[in-house]
DNA sequence: GTCTATATGTAGATAGAC
DNA sequence: GTCTATCTACATATAGAC
């Protein structure tokens, strides 16, 4: 109500998330210090405890964050499309981008299991499930080959995808040949391959 | 040369060994300490620095042990097959046994990454490429419909793979029935679904 | 809101007796 | 070959000044 609330005080809050999002992405959350986030942040370690009272707490609002962003950013790529398969594929490169281009807080999600930090494992699974359900539905939606499991199959598909960042090189090529690949396998022979076909009629 | 080399002292190294990679499989390199893997083997911190001389080293011992157990379990199951389509399945069966089922060796495999201890990744992902590389050889064998990328086919191949002891429960329901979802993503159409046919004719 | 300084626990590794 | 005892470093977390 008095002076000034123009530039409330610097919070740091934002860049201690971000530092905490990329060394745990990076180097997996035993391999990370407090010290580490606090020095990559530009603070103290002392400072970091007054905005978060734990690492795992630290951990877990990383977590949150990234399973935000990479709703976020599936739903806009999948948009208004209303085909199923390609609801499928667009899903799957934006798991893709979410994971090997942008943030690091997505790759936190796929790098630090909820088996690695069994106090807060509870919690971590919960926030990952709240992403891959939106695979249960778009897998759901599929027509799929009589004989195949959705629930098998989005195990299967989760599994791959995750397992992207420790072997893709930006070198490894387009983008889109592995969103094929990845068509090819979990896709069940629907759009075949290539990129979204310029679409012509609606079936 | 003198008295008695009958029942040589007992030795605690395979002790050792089996602790280490129980508790590696099951917590990860870095949440084991080394009085974890002592106590587990019934012996002493150090004792246990008369056999290896440092934690990395214990770890690159689990790991040789555990690409050798998991080659020869593929192997054998393999056995003297000769069509492609089954050495494939064969292998994807015996893979997932090695990892799910049977000794913990072959479960720290998967679950610790070179990545996770950068001063021994190149020795760790060497130890791992001893292995994958029998996969490249299946796969190059099998008749993949055009437009798949062999290399690319056996990178969603492994991530899927890798991913199992995650989700795998042993109420999941028979082994086959997810050697099955595997062939299917995988297996590029050839042997359908079902276990193992009874074979009848060669062709 | 952020600092310095530090308490407290536990990690990996070593020394030397037996 | 295995023990006990311990060194040294560094981890998480806290106390209290500014």
């Amino acid at each position: 109500m008095a002076a000034t609330f123009a530039k409330l005080q610097s919070n740091r809050w934002p860049a201690l998330l971000d530092a905490a999002a990329a060394l745990f992405a990076e180097r997996g959350y035993h391999a990370t210090t407090i010290r580490d986030v606090a020095q990559a942040a530009g603070v103290t370690p002392g400072a970091l405890y007054f905005h978060v009272p734990t690492k795992q707490a630290l951990l877990i609002a990383v977590y949150a964050e990234g399973v935000d962003r990479i709703i976020r950013h599936v739903d806009a790529s999948i948009g208004a499309e209303i085909d199923p398969s390609l609801r499928f594929r667009r899903a799957i490169k934006a798991h893709l981008e979410a994971i090997l281009d942008t943030s690091a807080f997505a790759r936190v999600i796929v790098r630090v299991l909820p088996d690695d930090v069994p106090e807060a494992a509870a919690e971590l699974r919960a926030q990952r499930d709240r992403y891959e359900m939106r695979f249960r539905a778009l897998i759901a939606a599929l027509d799929l080959p009589p004989g195949r499991s959705p629930t098998l199959l989005r195990m299967l598909l989760m599994g791959a995808l995750n397992a992207t960042p420790i072997w893709y090189r930006p070198s490894s090529g387009r983008l889109d040949a592995i969103v094929d690949e990845f068509v090819a396998s979990f896709g069940a022979g629907m759009t075949g391959a290539g990129p979204e076909p310029q679409r012509r009629s609606k079936r």
